[in-house]
DNA sequence: TCTGGGGTCCTAGGACCC
DNA sequence: TCTGGGGTCCTAGGACCC
């Protein structure tokens, strides 16, 4: 058995954990720079605003409903997320975390304690608002793509409170024909376009389908989850958490960047997080992609790219920045108005698999990355940096509607009046 | 005044090689 | 009369998710 727990609207109610005041009233939060609204809590979404426009487009309405606007406080998500993701833990065998808001639970000998799963998603509910004061849905079901099922129509149809259990073909066609086929994991609008052509409308007019058939007419990906959604799991806990293929950091500036100064900063910055993430997976890379472009909104539009091989795959920021350094004057041009820039580690290898080159010493210091990485989780994020990060910041986001980071910085520590 | 997210994986098509 | 291979790598764009 497996379950998907995640969070409702996981950044609007985190919005809402230390602001009492504002727990009844619609709340949206905004993407980086202020750009999209990402999150609307369940009074917005009933004001039916729609998440992923441009916020200066809804600013007018938002107003007129008198809905509470923040910027994302992702300090604060994180530090939520993770208590979150610990009371969660304590339910089952094994944990998933799968991103901010969301994990996959596996149930091996925690099984054969539970004899109501209805009654144990409750639990788990009730746990975690107890201890974090955030709103969960729990689906549980026989493969990973039921679960997501069941997660789906425990926050989203009537007559769940939270809970939905998919263990047996009954439950499951109880559930799927009520959902639309773009409601099933992995099938997004394009493909529920052409899948309408077919007929296929619930995502039970899917489950219904041959897979070998949708292979066919689509992809591997497709003819997985029709399996799934038939109790066969396609998608085995290693594959569900398998290490990531490529990893990528890019951002927008708050303001245009001109400079060569903050196209360097930034990407420097980049580097130092994507190097973190290698060795969080315990991966290595071989190329580096390198990239900037000005607005795609602007008329002429500016884009580069370049791509960087190392003669040994590292996961060492310094190297990594050591490339952009490289790469740079190639990439920036005077009078472009940057908007984005990023990095991204693609070909990666898993570190245990490590082929030394013979002519390259290596300058790879696995040993100051790791401690450059505790340091940094234990007193802040931060706390050790490149150099040339620290050079400028005039990249940096804009965040006007910034709550405080209740949980993690001292002074925003939150005040109980008498 | 101007404003438009971030991340991952997959696929089709082209270039190039023998 | 008409016909012409197979593999690898790269890139851009598509698709999906939250």
């Amino acid at each position: 058995m497996y379950a998907l727990v995640d969070a409702v609207a996981f950044y609007a109610s985190a919005e809402k954990v230390f602001d009492p005041t504002i727990r009844k009233r619609p709340v949206v939060v905004l993407t980086n720079n202020d750009g999209c609204i990402c999150a609307t809590s369940p009074e917005a979404r009933a004001l039916n605003i729609p998440k992923f426009e441009p916020y200066f487009k809804l600013k007018g309405y938002l107003n007129q409903h008198n809905v509470v606007v923040r910027s994302s406080n992702y300090e604060l998500y994180a530090d939520l997320s993770s208590r979150m993701m610990n009371v969660i833990g304590r339910f089952c065998d094994n944990q998933y975390v799968y991103s901010i808001d969301e994990s996959f639970l596996q149930f091996k000998g925690f099984a054969s304690l539970i004899d109501d799963w209805h009654q144990y998603g409750q639990e788990i509910r009730l746990a975690v608002w107890r201890e974090t004061k955030l709103p969960v849905g729990v689906g549980f079901g026989i493969t990973p793509t039921l679960a997501k099922a069941a997660n789906h129509a425990a926050k989203k149809l009537e007559g769940f409170n939270g809970v939905a259990v998919i263990d047996d073909k009954h439950s499951a066609q109880a559930i799927l024909s009520r959902m639309k086929v773009t409601d099933v994991w992995g099938i997004g609008g394009r493909l529920g376009k052409k899948l309408n052509l077919m007929r296929i409308y619930s995502a039970q007019d899917l489950a219904n389908q041959s897979p070998k058939n949708m292979r066919k007419q689509f992809s591997v990906v497709v003819e997985r989850t029709v399996e799934e959604l038939n109790g066969k799991v396609c998608l085995s806990w290693d594959e569900v958490k398998q290490d990531k293929q490529e990893i990528f950091s890019t951002r927008s500036f708050g303001n245009r960047v001109t400079d060569i100064q903050s196209l360097k900063s930034s990407l420097i910055t980049h580097c130092a997080i994507v190097g973190k993430k290698l060795r969080q997976q315990a991966s290595l890379t071989n190329r580096l992609v390198i990239f900037a472009h000005s607005s795609p909104h602007e008329d002429k539009f500016y884009k580069r790219s370049y791509l960087y091989d190392f003669p040994v795959p590292t996961s060492d920021s310094r190297i990594l920045a050591k490339a952009v350094s490289e790469v740079l004057p190639l990439l920036f041009e005077q009078g472009v108005r940057f908007y984005k820039a990023g990095v991204g580690a693609i070909d990666l290898v898993s570190e245990r698999y490590m082929q030394e080159d013979l002519f390259t010493p290596s300058s790879d210091n696995q040993k100051l990355m790791r401690s450059i990485d505790g340091i940094n989780r234990l007193f802040g994020k931060g706390t050790i940096t490149l150099a040339s990060e620290q050079q400028t910041k005039q990249w940096a986001m804009k965040r006007e509607f910034l709550s405080p980071r209740y949980t993690t910085r001292w002074k925003d520590i939150p005040k109980i009046v008498c």
